[in-house]
DNA sequence: CTACAATGTTATCAGTGCTAAGTTTGGAGG
DNA sequence: CCTCCAAACTTAGCACTGATAACATTGTAG
């Protein structure tokens, strides 16, 4: 029978994974911890015991689309042997993933908890991975450390700004075929 | 005496002026009408004469923020009237105006009803007075349509991407010559 | 001057975040 | 095998919110 049980053991994943879903489907601002905790058969006050709040349990949530992003980015690095192709292939790969998932663009990078810092070491992973693969090829194309530093943040710029077009609702144009065109249009040693 | 009329006469104007400040100060999440209803000294159910629900309010918010917006730009593309240098002037004016406004930045973009269109004509007026700027810029150069293309999306990306950055709370740069310097490192004939 | 539409009011509802206090449960140590 | 306890849940309830209904006030068109 349907008898729930007391104890829901993997309640906190399921929560995560519940979240994400109505996310996907409806979007962060209709989200309450209530529907989500309704929709996984327990009380509204259960995911208390698990998220600090509700901030807490959107973090986790959060944090969770980025592990999978960062998934796409370290496979698509690692399958890219060719340092001239890595920073293009990259690219396509960031903005191709907010693409398959529009919901997500605003969702990771509307937040305040994410901050990005040019010069030196970052807490974002995705910009982190993208300005040292940025700064070890163009180290060894030889330029130097203040070009590499506007090349990066131009680089990531049109990337960044590409995936913030690419999860817009009404996108009208074979968009895998234009970024690749675009990315690749750029050439980085003329930045 | 502070007895409060029952006509407040310029409620509206006054309610979105309130919101906008408070969106400055606590983001637009912490908003509540009621709140914003009790700064105005009117009751709770008042805004609702002026607005359908609370999403009208803030698209009202926002569209005022809009409106400031397109301001700067267009004082900015009048003020230069020098072809070669319109385009990078409108991109620092567009970065700057979100450096110095860092809370605007999310509020105008992550909303969903803000759509842009690539290829024609676009309901969103900053993006579309780009594309008109960088279309009559480029066509004077002898620039082929395709092409055009390509280089708007590519220099709004820039641009966009980069307003991005400048509304992120810890940018320890000194962001306008940094800005100015990267746009300027973007020759536009080589995209 | 009077009727009425516009613009306010109070009262009330359902939904939300969150906390307090009590209940169930699995499992570690006797 | 029992006992006890901390973790994981429950229900109850508070304060706040968006929204609507029913009523009050007011400026103004006729």
């Amino acid at each position: 029978m349907d008898n729930k049980p007391y104890h829901h053991k993997e309640l906190k994943k399921t929560l995560i994974e519940t979240g994400l879903e109505f996310i996907d489907k409806y979007g962060e601002e209709k989200l309450s911890l209530r529907k989500i905790a309704e929709k996984c058969g327990v009380s509204s006050a259960a995911p208390y015991a698990h998220f600090k709040d509700k901030d807490d349990f959107i973090n986790a949530v959060q944090q969770y689309i980025m592990d999978s992003f960062m998934d796409s980015l370290l496979t698509c690095v690692d399958k890219c042997s060719d340092d001239t192709q890595v920073l293009s292939e990259l690219g396509v790969c960031y903005v191709m993933f907010f693409y398959n998932n529009p919901l997500y663009f605003d969702f990771l990078f509307s937040r305040k908890n994410i901050h990005i810092r040019l010069s030196s070491e970052n807490d974002n992973p995705p910009f982190e991975l993208f300005r040292k693969t940025a700064g070890s090829v163009l180290e060894k194309m030889g330029i130097s450390e203040e070009k590499i530093r506007y090349k990066t943040i131009a680089m990531w710029s049109i990337v960044h700004g590409l995936s913030a077009l690419s999860s817009m609702p009404d996108i009208d144009v074979d968009w895998e075929t234009e970024v690749k065109a675009i990315i690749n249009s750029v050439d980085i040693s003329k930045i």
